[in-house]
DNA sequence: TGGCATTTAGGCATATATCCCTAAACTATT
DNA sequence: AATAGTTTAGGGATATATGCCTAAATGCCA
């Protein structure tokens, strides 16, 4: 999990967004996007799918890690 | 989620392995199982991570359809 | 047809993901 | 130094994922 949040922060960093503008565009909470990044909980499969796509990514490639 | 459940379902298949072999193997409850395949409830990332890890595969590899 | 394995179904208790909130700490940039 | 943007942190309420249980339905093979 918190393999998986490394890579989510250098995702969102390489398209120069902050943890709240992926929050917006993904509609989840910001307080969210920072636990996630932080291994602190275990996100959801509709979490981690609205996150892929506001990073214009699949899952697939969410997890290319 | 109801696609993930089709592939999950797919994927299982494909090795031979019943659900109940699955959840044994992935150490989760044999109703989860079901009920992620049928679409009914939103696995969280390290349910994802078990299934994954008992199906041999990766999470990328998981997510591929 | 009968029995066995598997899948489907639902109820209940517990843990926890998520949302919403406030606020402090950190990082530029001016 | 001061302001603005960002990250880090935690508390409380609600929704729901998970585990454990029982049992019915389905499929399959002898």
């Amino acid at each position: 999990m918190i393999a998986f949040g490394n890579n989510l922060r250098k995702l969102r960093q390489a398209k120069n967004l902050s943890m709240e503008a992926l929050s917006y565009e993904a509609d989840i909470d910001l307080s969210q996007v920072f636990r996630i990044e932080k291994g602190i909980i275990n996100p959801t499969l509709s979490t981690l799918h609205a996150i892929a796509n506001a990073l214009g990514i699949t899952l697939k490639d969410l997890f290319d890690y």
